[in-house]
DNA sequence: GTGAAAGCGCTAACAC
DNA sequence: GTGTTAGCGCTTTCAC
């Protein structure tokens, strides 16, 4: 293994210099810095990562908590911060939470306490006050993404927003019978993030005039196959009849089409649906919907932390609200006439 | 920080005992053993894993390399790698390929060899010889999955055979024409996958006595859209008219499904479609498909990386073979007879 | 601008 | 079975 003296030698100086100038950190004189680099590369030369985080005390590692793995927003905010991290010079460890039951504890009081990061970020994760007491305990920042946690920055998104957003677009089309399928309240998400999304659409639905009807609100719980089977309840239910309705995400989205499909309606014709996310499928369906864009999530939240590691500690726990978007494809339009057009 | 000499002050031992009695090797009287897990955890004493491993040579730390994260194959590689790597008490840190052009540099030159990892899983990857000999040069164990890497243990499936079997199940239910989709030879996935695929339904179909004809074979990329305009090239076209189709992937053989329905097809009466992987959405689709298990292909790749670790290195590089499986639903019969059913 | 040397916190010989 | 101690390979004062 070439160390740091085998550069040093080879390059003439001490090894200190050598670690400023590959470091960057203290002042070397330019043609000193050049032998060294010189030296390093000719050398092969790689600082040891253990050596060094030990000297310093940073591992130049932040850990990345999610609760799924085989689900589109956690991969994209994990592709996001995995980006950037890469920029900073930073590795990604990863913890997922989906396997065993015990493997939240595990991650909690084995792994992260490790001192193996220097962070962490929590991907829709409701931590427990004693979870982010003992990682601040351990001088570690943490940031959320995806929701609230107390006493800890978090960017997410406007929840209520996005779907009082995707409420309002079937509004101004001019459907007045517009149902909701969400997400279980007690389902896996937490964070209130389906009742906040419930709330968007009720209350557009009011600014509208409109009284939101418990009864078009049907439970699921973000699978294709349960905005399918959802869509089927409502859409068989005679006394309903939406013309249109507002899906939580862009995959129970495409479930309440296919249902659609199935029963021989016709999108948008008959049904108008919208989405939240922008999923890859999405523009495969011609899905309308509210794009939240998790990538750049993750990346904001890289970039929150990376703020608190660098400089004096401790500004505000600043909530990032990100931007959403409405994304207008063909399966939203004016609703039927209900009866025959005169012509 | 609480270090380990407060541990041994407080349980009235050396930092040499502290050290055997919490990491298990070496020998300890059980009765101290106790009193040093006692004191380690009043005192909420944790190990420093850079110092640890400055002193051992270890990071307990292995790098996984995905060339994309938003697939299915991937997270569950990722899934079952992580769940595996936990139980052995190790850290999975994650490169992903997907970003910039470079990125791929900057992880093999840059982020590899920092020496932050004791091993590396590469997912989906033809790694050049440089690559894989400056792993080996820094004595980094290299394991592959989902393809073999010269000189490189690997854990795979048969490709060929995932899609003979798929065609001989169509053969079996009795149907002669028989078309495929697969993927495009010079596209992402690389290992001759593809064509390898395409060997097995070719297989098949001579050993049933069948010349496999060349126009009844589509390229397409992964996606359930390239899947989709895949089918409607090879359903629309008259002169083909297969009663049956091997997909290459799950995701594929949805957006197939999906392509004869909107041209009026139904499946399984007009077109039986078998895909393979068995991706989540398989059973909502009934997809009958050929299931490869990507976590267990992570299981097993972290498994090889252990032995490789633990023992006396090199044995052979072992090429583990995953198991496969036939898994029949709804999307497959028998093909419609060619002319109405007398009765 | 550069060098000498004292740690960083643990592990593993080696003694006993 | 347990203690002493010499490193592991860097970084960072403190001198010069």
């Amino acid at each position: 293994m070439v160390g740091i003296d085998d550069v040093a030698r080879r390059a003439g100086v001490s090894t200190a210099t050598v670690s400023r100038a590959l470091s960057g950190r203290g002042h070397v004189a330019a043609a000193t810095r050049e032998r060294v680099e010189e030296a390093a590369a000719e050398l092969g030369y790689v600082v040891s990562a253990s050596a060094s985080s030990l000297a310093t005390g940073r591992m130049r590692n932040i850990g990345v908590v999610v609760p799924f793995l085989n689900r589109w927003f956690y991969t994209s905010v994990l592709e996001g911060a995995q980006r950037r991290l890469m920029q900073y010079g930073y590795d990604l460890t990863l913890y997922n939470l989906s396997g065993a039951s015990n493997e939240r504890s595990t991650v909690f009081e084995q792994f992260l306490l490790r001192q193996r990061v220097d962070a962490v970020i929590a991907v829709s994760l409701e931590l427990s006050a004693e979870e982010v007491d003992s990682l601040h305990a351990l001088g570690k920042p943490l940031v959320g993404v995806g929701g609230p946690i107390r006493g800890v920055p978090t960017v997410s998104i406007d929840d209520v927003g996005v779907t009082r957003l995707a409420t309002e677009h079937l509004l101004s089309l001019g459907h007045t019978v517009i149902g909701h399928i969400g997400g279980d309240v007690d389902a896996e998400m937490s964070f209130h993030m389906p009742t906040n999304r419930r709330h968007g659409w009720e209350d557009a639905l009011r600014e509208a005039g409109l009284e939101p009807r418990p009864e078009l609100y049907f439970p699921a719980v973000f699978t294709m196959e349960s905005g399918y089977v959802a869509a089927k309840q409502m859409l068989g239910d005679p006394r309903l009849r939406p013309t249109a309705v507002v899906v939580a995400s862009d995959e129970m989205a495409i479930g309440v089409i296919l249902a659609a499909r199935d029963m021989g309606l016709d999108v948008p014709r008959d049904l108008s649906v919208v989405g939240i996310d922008d999923h890859e499928l999405a523009p495969f369906f011609g899905l309308t919907t509210v794009a939240q864009f998790p990538e750049q999530q993750g990346e904001r939240a890289v970039e929150l932390l990376m703020r608190e590691l660098d400089q004096s500690r401790e500004d505000e726990p600043a909530n990032l609200q990100l931007p959403f978007e409405l994304i207008v494809r063909s399966s939203t339009s004016r609703p039927r006439p209900e009866r025959e057009p005169r012509d």
